[in-house]
DNA sequence: ACATTAAGTGATT
DNA sequence: AATCACTTAATGT
């Protein structure tokens, strides 16, 4: 149960346009708020999900991960956002086949499961969100599956670097290019040379643990 | 001062 | 564009 003011401020001012009134009603009542810092790691392929986690303050990168590790960054959540991988394992009872990470410190708005269905049948506008979310998502995959098929390398880093600063509102990026690499699902070392190409171009300026962005 | 981790580079495939 | 092998630079203890 959500009781306290200023979080139900929060929430109706991040989401509360997203549903009609009882349905919020029922969401401070079952629902949960939780802090999560930049870095956690919030779903686990192979986890068993029993909540539908909303994004009130700060974002998630959702990625694809193989089980020696290797990675594949499918797309980003932020505020308002749900993740639909979620959703279908909710109606299908399987286990999380993604992983999501906090981009930075976060809140999330954790909602049981077992709601998901009955809201569905008495709520329009929890059927609508759930919809558009779903069209939201693919629509981001299939800029991530043009962007690996059709674009090289370098064009892709490009992307990310700006999409990177857009998402977190700053120009400076705290990644090593081991991280970036991994998101890009490319090695250290070809994106060290990528970056330091762009930085002889003057688009960028590099520091240890940080790509800062010149001129946008 | 030393160890650890991040980044830069030439050569090879 | 990836990998190897190595160097150099930055940072923590």
């Amino acid at each position: 149960m959500i009781e306290n003011e200023n979080q139900i401020a929060l929430i109706k001012e991040q989401i509360g346009f997203l549903f009609d009134k009882d349905l919020l009603e029922e969401i401070y009542k079952v629902g949960r708020l939780k802090k999560i810092e930049s870095g956690d790691i919030i779903m686990d392929p192979g986890e068993e999900i029993s909540y539908i986690p909303f994004i009130i303050q700060g974002s998630l990168k959702v990625s694809r991960e193989k089980d020696d590790g290797e990675e594949l960054l499918l797309y980003y959540i932020e505020s308002g956002d749900t993740c639909a991988m979620t959703l279908q394992c909710c109606v299908r009872k399987s286990k999380s086949s993604i992983k999501a990470t906090a981009m930075e410190d976060s809140l999330l708005l954790m909602i049981p499961m077992q709601y998901m269905e009955d809201w569905m049948n008495r709520h329009a506008s929890w059927r609508q969100y759930i919809l558009e979310s779903y069209h939201v998502r693919i629509s981001e995959l299939m800029e991530t599956i043009d962007a690996i098929a059709f674009m090289r390398l370098d064009e892709r880093l490009d992307k990310y670097l700006k999409d990177q600063a857009k998402l977190l509102g700053s120009l400076e990026i705290n990644h090593t290019h081991q991280q970036i690499a991994e998101d890009l699902h490319s090695s250290r070392v070809v994106i060290s040379r990528l970056l330091k190409q762009m930085e002889s171009k003057e688009l960028i300026e590099l520091k240890r643990n940080k790509v800062i962005l010149k001129g946008f």
